[in-house]
DNA sequence: CATATTTTTGCAACAGAGTTGCATTTTATT
DNA sequence: AATAAAATGCAACTCTGTTGCAAAAATATG
């Protein structure tokens, strides 16, 4: 993972990259959802930056780093939105996961399976297939 | 599909079979799964049944059919919930939706792909899976 | 490095979604 | 048909997310 220095450095670089200021909200942002390997949702950041951000700057924060392409959302059964930090495959203006989300019962955490791809999914004729979101839900390593 | 009365018929049973009364209510709200044959929210239902019914009283039939693996959830991306019928392989304890879910772009429906199965995913070690979700965005056959 | 310009933030007020308690009505039971 | 049990509707509330605008912070410019 690095020092906190060089995680620092790194979340800069990216704010530079996507033509952003880099704000004291965002890079505090950016380095709890570094921090945590795994999928947050809003009242996750609002509790763990101790409420030291309004609600709303958080709201656009997120918003913005969904439209520059620094996060994705993830599928949920419920009114809550999940959000996760973006592989190198994805830009601006194409988003697409090639991997599995994975929702653990016990401890509640998402998390991005990385190394497991999505397999190819044939539909039926008429259809046109622009994205895939996969989210298996069991028992992760962790709490097994 | 039935006659009118044939559906009714059907409606009522399944009620019944999961122990629970037969109200104007739920007759209704189950005939507009049957007749939509995808998945709708609950806005999609206040609106359906012309104001009929008061909104409190949607949300607790929904949850009710939740409760008795009558309909189930499906995953999205934004804050709201959508459900549709469950199939015959659905029980009370024991929910699993072996088949894809597919939103439109075009027109926001999304509907359940019953022939298309889901193929297998291999987790990584020390990770249990008991359900799978997969829900494909793109252009149904509908609209292209 | 000081100043001007642009961007971001925080506040207040609002809109919408979903929940809870309780009295009334409807459904099921005998 | 009378009683018990369950479901409904209403009012009030909470929680989540949004919008407009003024103040503050970050970037660009000389």
């Amino acid at each position: 993972m690095g020092t906190k220095q060089q995680i620092t450095e790194r979340i800069t670089a990216l704010l530079k990259d996507s033509k952003l200021s880099v704000t004291e909200t965002r890079v505090k942002i950016l380095e709890l959802f570094m921090k945590s390997n795994g999928a947050l949702e809003h009242s996750d950041i609002e509790t763990q930056t101790g409420q030291s951000f309004d609600r709303v700057t958080v709201y656009r924060t997120l918003q913005t780093f969904l439209d520059k392409g620094i996060i994705h959302k993830i599928p949920t059964t419920d009114t809550s939105v999940r959000y996760a930090v973006c592989k190198s495959e994805c830009t601006e203006h194409d988003h697409h996961d090639h991997h599995v989300h994975f929702k653990c019962e016990s401890c509640g955490n998402t998390t991005c399976l990385d190394e497991t791809n999505i397999p190819e999914i044939s539909l039926p004729k008429g259809y046109a297939m622009h994205n895939v979101e996969v989210v298996v839900s069991g028992v992760c390593k962790t709490c097994k």
